[in-house]
DNA sequence: CCGGTGCCTTGACCCAGATCAAGAATTGCG
DNA sequence: CGCAATTCTTGATCTGGGTCAAGGCACCGG
């Protein structure tokens, strides 16, 4: 999404320092941290890991996005996590990669060493705490995406897609005005498909079904404008409440 | 699956003290935890929580199974988690369920108090690091899952299905003899189809379509035999070196 | 300006699995 | 023992979304 390249390489002015694995760090724990850490950066659309790959490192988003996915051999495909700033890749003590990673948009991981990474976690609660904290969140969220995946229709599937991106924006941008917030989609009709479970003509179909019935409004292919968010949220076949955050 | 009462409640003679979430504590974390526990038994079929509700404790699964699923207010219901004994239930920091809570068989849980458990992760790490140790193991089944979910046939779900079930019957129990393993479904149709994100219906022809084919042999409606569990796992669709385990 | 390449849309047709419906098998209880 | 109540099986039919195919649109490099 944004392509702004992140150039303070120290933690002081990182923009996820309080959001990611090192939240609750302290002074000379940042500091341990930074010296194991090092950035990379990838285009959108390249591959960062395939499964089966070895992994030296683990690491956290810090601007862009990047998939999960896993592959039949047949060729049919399943998104299974989608990593946003702030997010954790890799597993410790996790040698090799279970699934395929891929940068969706332009993307900077801040990336630890792993050895060096598991033996701090074992002395720094600060860190396994909030890691602790970020993979039962993200428990909660592959659940409701079950939900979704087993039980939705295709039109309630893109609507569920949709509100969570408009969610997540709202939270972090705060482009919501009371009425009517708008976002760029960060992923293809084809990525869409593959995190749905569906496949990218009925998605297309569907978003257009939405469109020219007034749930959504679109900007060229990829920008969304939601002029009535309650009105999604009922698309999406989920509790009328809204439950925000 | 087994009735048997667990009437020994001391930590020492506990059959999952070696895997639940208390399995690297000492003797004198394990005498902290038994201060906080008790024992709760649930009858197959009963519900253990509402979604919604307050929740007041955390918990092992000790003996038996449970599910976790979510509901959509028409009524169809997809399971998010399948709990086995040494799982764990309930979110440190949480106070109200997110999902229903249903004994599946008869059940024996080791509930904790949730205030005071939590108080015990701050200063034990022997906890906090099990639990996110078992976490993300359970992360890494939902994504499992969720390739079952979003991409496979009616066909390759029930196949998956059954060899989830006998790779973990056979980790625990030693039920396997080289050729021909077996074991009692823990799940009615329904369930399973819950599990799948199928009907009953379907879940029950595709059954019958594997026993026609020799693929399994049912013993009664829910003991299954498995005369070769590489033909199975090839009707998965996944990949075939196996990776027992 | 033109052809190429991604990405998206739309139409026509088909099929796996849902839905509707009717029993069969098993269990439990008065 | 008989008669519910569950749970499961099987058949007939319908349909949502997959598949196959044909363009449309925007952007790029030559």
């Amino acid at each position: 999404m944004s392509d702004k390249t992140f150039d303070h390489k120290e933690c002081g002015s990182c923009p996820i320092r309080h959001r990611a694995v090192c939240a609750r760090c302290e002074a000379d724990e940042l500091e341990e941290l930074d010296s194991i850490k090092y950035y990379r950066s990838y285009e959108a659309g390249q591959p960062i890991i395939w499964s089966g790959d070895r992994m030296d490192f683990v690491a956290s988003v810090v601007t862009g996005v990047a998939s999960l996915s896993q592959a039949m051999e047949d060729g049919r495909t399943q998104m299974v996590g989608l990593l946003l700033p702030s997010d954790f890749l890799g597993r410790p003590g996790r040698e090799f990669a279970p699934y395929d990673v891929v940068a969706v948009s332009n993307l900077t991981l801040c990336c630890f060493r792993r050895k060096p990474f598991e033996q701090m976690m074992l002395h720094t609660p600060h860190v396994s705490q909030r890691l602790l904290e970020m993979t039962l969140d993200e428990l909660d969220a592959a659940r409701e995406w079950m939900l979704i995946l087993g039980r939705k229709t295709a039109r309630e599937k893109i609507a569920s897609l949709l509100a969570i991106i408009a969610r997540r924006e709202a939270s972090l941008e705060l482009t919501m005005a009371g009425d009517g917030m708008s976002f760029e989609l960060p992923l293809t009709r084809e990525s869409m498909a593959d995190y749905l479970g569906l496949t990218l003509e009925t998605v297309s179909r569907q978003i257009s079904a939405l469109k020219r019935e007034g749930v959504i409004t679109l900007e060229g292919k990829r920008k969304v404008i939601i002029p009535d968010y309650d009105r999604l949220q009922i698309e999406t076949g989920d509790d009328t409440d809204g439950g925000l955050i």
